[in-house]
DNA sequence: TATTGTTATACTCTATAACTATA
DNA sequence: TATAGTTATAGAGTATAACAATA
């Protein structure tokens, strides 16, 4: 198979798509080993981590909010908050407003947590990148550089 | 910030890594609802979508080395299979050389049905690709196309 | 006696419902 | 009376332990 007059569209949509499947599948497979190995050492449920994922790019937000968020019951919330209470990676005030609510957010060691998950994550797909030849590593990136400026994409931000 | 000499050299592996894990992460926040919303509709466990996937790629086998796999309780899996058993997506059949194990195997159904939620994954993957505008498009073909030469990352094969 | 799979029991997490306190 | 959050109860799903059948 060479190319011979059509370079550039070697690749129909479906075979894109398949092709990013089959690498979004390998990564995942790959680089999720230590994050949930993590997850189980800290004692969390899956609702406590996605709680403090989402508190960690959000203002101090109501448990009802949060709820609605994740798609959860509150009272589900409810007792996922109390747990992350008890272990001090958030904290709850009362809304000044409306005593009825109250308002959640990350502690300093909260945030800690949720960057060390964070960081758990990149690290595995990092060992991917670092394990790629030069041609790979540069095709991928110039691959990337162009969804990176779409608005929906946000970037990931660095631990520095 | 501008660029000097250097000019392919413009991305370090850590602006790679988080490159990759920004489209990582929107590709499964976006892609995964149909998915889930059929799961959570066909009323089946997680640890039942799992055993399914994995035996939709493999020889019948042993309830333990299911469960071996997939990281899971001998019992779980039993009762896991028990119900998919009930669905007729598996069938159970008693191995001959040691009756006391039972190879598991997808039925015609189950098969149908690990096919039909592999769709639903692929078709939000084909969902991005299809919005995306044709410089995006080939640069992302173009940076996806050495990785699909390693071994280790299986292509996954279109329904037909 | 060891091993494959099933059944028993206890625990976690969830959702719905009942409740408490504000509004 | 309605709403934010908590506590009560019941239902999945899991793991460990006890069991049955076979090796």
């Amino acid at each position: 198979m060479q190319a011979t007059a059509a370079p550039a569209k070697a690749s129909t949509n479906d075979d894109l798509t398949l092709s990013l499947a089959s690498v979004m599948r390998h990564l995942l497979v790959t680089t999720g080993r230590d994050f949930f190995q993590e997850v189980e050492r800290l004692g969390l449920s899956l609702s406590q981590i996605k709680t403090l994922q989402l508190m960690s790019d959000r203002e101090p937000d109501t448990l009802g909010a949060v709820a609605e968020d994740l798609g959860l019951s509150l009272p589900a919330v409810s007792r996922a908050v109390e747990g992350l209470h008890k272990r001090g990676l958030v904290k709850r005030v009362e809304c000044s407003s409306d005593r009825r609510a109250k308002r959640v957010s990350l502690t300093a060691k909260g945030r800690r947590t949720v960057e060390s998950l964070v960081a758990l994550r990149v690290a595995g797909l990092r060992q991917f990148v670092d394990g790629l030849e030069p041609h790979e590593r540069d095709a991928l990136a110039d691959g990337l550089a162009p969804l990176l400026q779409r608005p929906e994409i946000t970037p990931l931000r660095g631990s520095r």
